[in-house]
RNA sequence: GGGCGCGUAGCUCAAACGGAUAGAGCAUCAGAUUUCUAAUCUGAGGGUUGCAGGUUCGAUUCCUGCCGCGCCUACCA
């Protein structure tokens, strides 16, 4: 509902403004007062207009407050400060809208949206960094879903790089294993972690003999060519690991609906259709001499002259071979090889393939097989060469979200400008790298898990995680001690529970501590991880939200009442007077607090998805919590005598319960019924 | 060298297009439970927002320079 009124507020706000001053703004910014005793929006609009209207704010202010007049849901304008224009809602009116549950629907774009996350190497089990990826991505798509979104999940499968060729080259040269061996092994339990020592071990053979990289080029190039016994090896090892990723990523109830794999796109020469139409556009051009004689480059993003909008307006109208003479002054150092001499594709060419293929623009398409069905019956689908004649339709999309490190920039902003130079601006546009830091060790993290640390690494605050050294947290091995650590406290605390119960619980906080976890810091910052951060359920976690939920559940269990059925029929147990009066003043701006931060929801929801920032409902989620706990605190509300009064207490505790467990479920986070 | 990003309390992090007194958690210290479970709450201490300029009514936020740190800068993916 908060969102719904201050998009009211701006509207008339417009509307008065091109009254009054004949005035068009194209956005009114409405802020939130640090404090709610000024009013729940706050208009800096007046200090904007002094210069335009050559009047001093706070006469400006003036004006606008007096003239403004009646808008509904809201009870009165004040000029503060210098210049502030406070708004203040009708408080017993929001608060019936939000008991209701029901937030007034906004416009909604047709179009479907692809976002791809995860991208996992298949080669070596997931680590914390997958977890982040993973985690970000699966939240963004249910905050679009939340939208009302139509939203296709993807995780891009790289079967054919340099990265499985290792573990190939480690089963083949080093442990010396048949297909058949390999076979048998991948019925193991967590296979991923036979692959993730491997990974280490192979890296390390490589240093041994310059010889040895001499096989793992030979075995990449059979990879890529498939239809050899390498190829088979590589794909039992693929497909076996991400069936583990799968696994893993269901514990945390993250799942996707299709699996593109590098092999499809090279077999099914995505990039010769591609390729075509790059050269044909001029994106590519062949390279005659220096370092990268012989080569299909193009610019890299990034290091052209940066254009304003009226240079790149001028650019377009003027002569075409300008372009082209500007394309042909690139660097070598600012190009990028798109085709390798030998005549073999990057991955920067496949990426660009991959997303015309997105948008449709490619003029083919994958082979669709079914390849996992979650528990929940969900059917994830994988490409093949040879589909399956009944399949899902995926790509011709209208927005992409990549949710990709930050390491990757480069790469994806040369992407998106190859799209632009083959004409696809519209393409271009809406085509947004998901960008996020890396998660890596303390020092002290490090050491604890035993690895040697030079002194260098020693005195840094973080320290980066490598699949070649093995050196990182397994995503499972960290689940696995989470689980196990709120099992041991459900354990003491609910001897009554019966073992699948509490089990369920366990798991159901475990996730709710690490999706927390991965969720609350910005995306470009650095999470230095720490098993005691990590682990903690306390204090701002996921646990501490979960725990807000239970506490009010059980205000309800004991009187005996449905919390959310309570919530809903708000207004047939309190007359509007009623609640206005214990709304009203400054003695219960506490109270409206956490009624108003329960008006939030679909705001922060809106504000995550226009910044993709995830971490801002994260935010919200404990401010709720903590004002609840608070309340919580004061207000015995079983033992409140005023049977008014603990209608309203229990209408509060309602509505909020339903918030945070809402809240919860688009951070993937559920609520438990017990802790 | 060039590109991108970061620098805020002892530690880990917030601060939505520039806005009202820079906020949380952890840690430390002092308190709170015959009550709807303390995975909780109340309070205290802790800051020249890396440094120096500039723009502005107003700068943690924008601009310039400097210092420190990270990532990218492969005919790897």
């Amino acid at each position: 509902m908060y969102r719904h009124l201050e998009r009211r507020l701006a509207q008339h706000i417009r509307d008065f403004l091109r009254r009054m001053y004949s005035l068009e703004v194209d956005r009114v910014v409405i802020e939130q007062p640090p404090n709610v005793q000024f009013g729940e929006y706050a208009l800096p609009l007046a200090f904007e207009l002094a210069k335009k209207l050559r009047k001093a704010p706070r006469k400006i202010a003036e004006e606008i407050v007096s003239g403004i007049g009646v808008i509904e849901g809201f009870e009165k304008f004040e000029v503060a400060g210098a210049g502030y224009i406070n708004a203040r809602v009708n408080r017993a009116a929001l608060a019936l809208a939000v008991a209701k549950g029901e937030e007034p629907g906004t416009e909604v774009p047709s179009g479907k949206i692809l976002v791809e996350h995860s991208s996992i190497n298949p080669n070596k089990a997931a680590h914390i960094g997958h977890l982040r990826n993973a985690i970000l991505g699966d939240t963004f798509v249910r905050l679009l879903q939340y939208a009302g979104r139509k939203v296709d999940v993807q995780n891009y499968i790289d079967n054919t790089g340099v990265q499985v060729a290792d573990v190939v080259v480690g089963f083949q040269h080093i442990d010396r294993k048949s297909l058949s061996d390999v076979e048998q092994l991948t019925k193991r339990p967590r296979f991923d972690y036979y692959c993730w020592d491997l990974y280490a071990r192979a890296s390390q053979w490589y240093e041994q003999d310059p010889e040895n990289k001499k096989i793992r080029l030979k075995t990449l190039h059979e990879l890529e060519r498939g239809g050899n016994e390498t190829a088979a090896l590589a794909e039992t090892i693929s497909t076996a690991v991400l069936r583990r990723h799968l696994e893993t990523m269901d514990r945390l109830d993250i799942e996707y609906d299709f699996l593109p794999r590098e092999s499809e796109i090279l077999h099914l020469h995505f990039w010769d259709a591609a390729f075509q139409k790059l050269k044909d556009a001029g994106v590519l051009y062949f390279e005659n001499e220096g370092r990268n004689k012989g080569c299909w480059v193009m610019r890299r993003a990034g290091t052209g002259k940066p254009l304003t909008a009226e240079q790149a307006e001028e650019k377009n109208e003027s002569a075409e071979k300008n372009v082209s003479e500007a394309d042909k002054s690139v660097s070598e150092e600012d190009q990028k090889v798109i085709v390798r001499s030998n005549g073999t594709v990057g991955y920067v060419g496949k990426d660009i393939a991959y997303h015309m293929w997105k948008y449709g623009l490619l003029g083919k398409d994958f082979g669709y097989r079914k390849f996992f069905l979650y528990p929940n019956q969900h059917q994830c689908w994988i490409s093949a060469e040879q589909g399956e004649s009944e399949h899902p339709h995926f790509g011709d999309v209208s927005e992409i979200y990549n949710v990709i490190d930050a390491r990757q920039s480069e790469a994806q902003n040369t992407v998106i400008e190859a799209l632009r130079g083959l004409g696809y601006n519209p393409q271009a546009d809406h085509y947004t790298h998901f960008s996020y830091e890396m998660v890596a060790l303390t020092p002290r993290c490090a050491a604890e898990l035993g690895y040697e640390l030079s002194e260098d690494e020693r005195a840094r605050s973080y320290i980066e995680v490598s699949g070649r050294r093995g050196f990182g947290v397994k995503a499972d091995d960290l689940i696995d001690k989470l689980i196990a650590s709120a099992q041991k406290e459900v354990d003491s605390r609910h001897a009554e529970l019966n073992g699948s119960e509490r089990e369920k619980i366990a798991r159901q906080i475990a996730v709710g501590a690490l999706r927390y976890f991965m969720l609350k810091y910005t995306k470009q910052s650095v999470i230095a991880f720490d098993f005691k951060d990590a682990l903690s359920f306390e204090g701002e976690t996921g646990p501490y939200a979960q725990y807000a939920v239970v506490r009010a559940s059980n205000i309800f269990r004991k009187g005996g009442m449905d919390a959310d059925a309570f919530a809903k029929e708000l207004g047939s147990k309190i007359s509007a007077d009623e609640l206005a009066k214990f709304l009203a003043g400054k003695d219960n701006d506490e109270l409206w607090d956490l009624w108003l931060a329960a008006s939030k929801t679909a705001y922060i929801v809106d504000q995550c998805i226009a910044t993709t920032e995830p971490a801002y409902l994260a935010k919200h989620v404990f401010q709720l919590a903590q004002l609840f706990n608070t309340f919580y605190h004061r207000h015995p509300i079983l033992a409140e005598g005023d049977e008014q009064k603990k209608k309203f207490l229990l209408a509060t505790a309602g509505v909020v319960r339903r918030e945070l467990i809402r809240a919860l479920a688009v951070m993937g986070i559920e609520s438990p019924p017990a802790m």
